[in-house]
RNA sequence: GGGGGCGUAGCUCAGUUGGUUAGAGCGCCGGCCUGUCACGCCGGAGGUCGCGGGUUCGAGUCCCGUCGCUCCCGCCA
């Protein structure tokens, strides 16, 4: 039967006789009294009084109560007494204004009801593993994911995607109005070993030879720059082989933005206005133009951390000054090896032994050696650590810390990067636990000035802060490249980073120059890079952009948990897609048409 | 790669110090019910306690291994 035929549902019917509905089930309102309308869904749950049966009847845009009486729903009364849970019903009748006593103030459409003079089931469903609402508890997640298409019938799910729907309309209709052009950028690339893993996969026409995923689509917009397009997007899959997160999945959608023809400035004026137009389509908060601007080097000096949370004080402060002369061994030891000695003010708070040791677990946990703790008290400490040091030394730090009495300080010493870490995850932990934050308050702010990179001590190299396509501010000097700044800037929301970008290099000198500061040899950036090397000579305009978190985005307007339910078929924390059983083993005979060994595939364990 | 939590009925969970036939709510099945809206009432079915091994007279409970889900650290240019 073709899908037309089906369409016109039964032997002999002309193909549409009056389709399968004219109206969604929460348009079924006041002014559509005494009017006669044909609606289809599902049956979201059914009371059945013996004479009098309620239907109550969902589709995407709501609920809709429907009554089948013996007199006036004919032989649809029968059928009203077998219907199912998640059976799909069509069902045509009279929308009755109900009763005073009868309406239903939690429900849109319960000032009416439609009285069912005819349906039909259009598909019958086997009892659902888990209720599809409408009961106290969460259901499971690996349920949740296995039945994906049943999960995703819930109010809440709907709404999530719905929103998704509305962020990323609103930034195309943005865009778009701006100039923009969206541009599709391949998904079958070449692999670049720095940063994330790459997913891969193999090529039959030239075996031993490999595409990746790409992790962003970087380069080709850059491309798109050289060749003139000038204002170009795109609302792009990415994907990264690295473990998951509650906000993180291997495989992710990001909203790629290039200009040419820019500074810093012009890019941060359209996003700005962009993103007031996204929340204000997406029923986010407002936001207040121009955004707050704050350097990379004061977020780190007062929070710790590039993306800080401004909501909420507890900030760091250095406190190595007050301990110049120390003749504690441990903080000694700190500050002859160049490391630094900070602290948080947690104000007035009772605080047992267990959970003070709580927090010394959670700062070893972050990577700190230990923590100290203390109260203070008259002058001095309340500490396990205040016979180490002198009176003198505890009213200094007393003082830089702005403690009164009964105050609780942390103090965590060590490298600057890890008192940073640690303290800065702490002082979230802390504000959480403490209550401090207000679910109203929003603060957005713009991270501006960055190092343009960092000294990676393990591996002893330089690594760029954002990628090896970032501009310098300025002449880069290969002598000194810790000292160089970069025209990048990061847009962090509440402590999340939404999202982050900068101003490309644009002559290939440059571009070779930071390549072999960052350790990689001309060889190599030819191999990996010589396109792009290539490109910058044909003559490319000044530009650059961002990118945007576009899960991270919904999730934080939607107020969901995890990313995961943001999305509509996510992966489990270990990659795997429950519902159609990804990844999985394949046939020998693929393998083997892709060069792909058996003994490597029983390595993974198949 | 490392650490924590969890895994018992279709779903969400309880299960004491290792001790009789493993329970509850919801859902499901049958019956009754004309104003319910998480309808109500009566009755019923439903279990490889994730899987494998061990200790023990006896294991849902203790031990070892393993798989899965989840949170965190590392990682995520």
């Amino acid at each position: 039967m073709s899908e037309a035929e089906q369409a016109g549902a039964g032997a002999g019917a002309p193909l549409r006789p009056n389709g399968f509905r004219d109206t969604w089930c929460g348009e079924v309102l006041g002014d559509r009294v005494d009017s006669q309308v044909r609606v289809a869904g599902w049956v979201h749950r059914r009371r059945d009084h013996g004479g009098l049966i309620f239907i109550d009847l969902r589709d995407r845009s709501g609920i809709v109560q429907l009554v089948f009486h013996p007199d006036s729903s004919g032989e649809s009364f029968e059928l009203a007494h077998q219907l199912r849970a998640e059976d799909v019903l069509s069902a045509a009748g009279t929308v009755v204004q109900r009763s005073e006593e009868t309406v239903n103030p939690d429900l849109p459409t319960g000032a009416v009801e439609l009285r069912v003079e005819g349906a039909e089931r259009l598909a019958d469903a086997e009892t659902p593993p888990f209720q599809i609402e409408g009961f106290s508890g969460e259901v499971g997640e690996d349920a949740r994911l296995r039945y994906r298409y049943l999960d995703l019938r819930r109010e809440q799910m709907r709404e999530a995607l719905t929103l998704r729907h509305r962020v990323t309309a609103a930034m195309r209709e943005f865009l778009d109005r701006e100039g923009f052009l969206d541009v599709e950028t391949p998904v079958l690339t070449r692999s670049t070993p720095e940063g994330a893993r790459d997913f891969l996969v193999p090529s039959r026409q030239q075996q031993g030879s490999f595409y990746a995923l790409p992790q962003s689509p970087q380069l080709f917009k850059q491309l798109l720059m050289v060749a003139g397009f000038e204002r170009y997007y795109q609302v792009a899959r990415c994907f990264r082989d690295e473990a998951t997160r509650a906000d993180r999945q291997a495989e992710f959608t990001q909203l790629d933005i290039e200009m040419s023809f820019v500074d810093g400035e012009d890019i941060i004026e359209v996003n700005e206005r962009l993103l007031a137009h996204v929340f204000e389509r997406a029923g986010g908060p407002e936001i207040e133009l121009p955004m707050q601007r704050m350097c990379y080097d004061e977020a780190m000096g007062r929070f710790g951390t590039d993306r800080p949370d401004l909501r909420f004080g507890l900030e760091l402060v250095d406190l190595g000054d007050a301990l110049r002369e120390t003749e504690f061994k441990v903080f000694r030891s700190v500050l002859d090896g160049g490391g630094a000695i900070r602290g948080i003010n947690a104000g007035k708070r009772e605080m047992a032994r267990s959970e003070l040791d709580g927090l010394i677990s959670r700062a070893q946990e972050l990577g700190a050696k230990g923590l100290v703790w203390a109260f203070r008290e008259g002058e001095g400490w309340r500490s396990p650590t205040a016979k180490f040091l002198s009176a003198g030394e505890l009213t200094d730090l007393n003082q830089r810390l702005g403690a009164e009495e009964g105050d609780l300080l942390l103090l965590v010493a060590d490298e600057r990067s890890v008192t940073d870490t640690v303290l800065g995850q702490m002082r979230l932990d802390l504000a959480e636990k403490f209550g401090l934050i207000d679910p109203n308050e929003h603060r957005l702010v713009w991270i501006v000035d960055w190092p343009l990179m960092e000294w990676n001590e393990e591996e002893q190299r330089w690594d760029a802060l954002h990628h090896p396509f970032t501009a310098p501010a300025g002449e880069f000097d290969p002598e000194k490249p810790g000292a160089a700044r970069a025209v990048a800037y990061d847009v962090v929301w509440n402590g999340q980073e939404l999202g982050g970008g900068s101003i490309r290099i644009h002559d290939a000198e440059t571009q070779q120059a930071v390549f072999a500061a960052l350790g990689i040899d001309a060889e190599t950036a030819e191999a990996r890079f010589g396109f792009l090397l290539e490109a910058l000579r044909y003559g490319a305009p000044p530009h650059g952009g961002i990118a945007y978190g576009v899960d991270r985005i919904v999730q934080r307007l939607s107020g969901a948990e995890t990313i995961r339910d943001v999305i509509a078929f996510p992966k489990t924390a270990s990659g795997f897609d429950l519902l159609v059983g990804a990844p999985a083993p394949v046939d020998d005979v693929q393998l083997r048409d892709l060069g792909v060994s058996i003994h490597q595939r029983k390595l993974a364990g198949h």
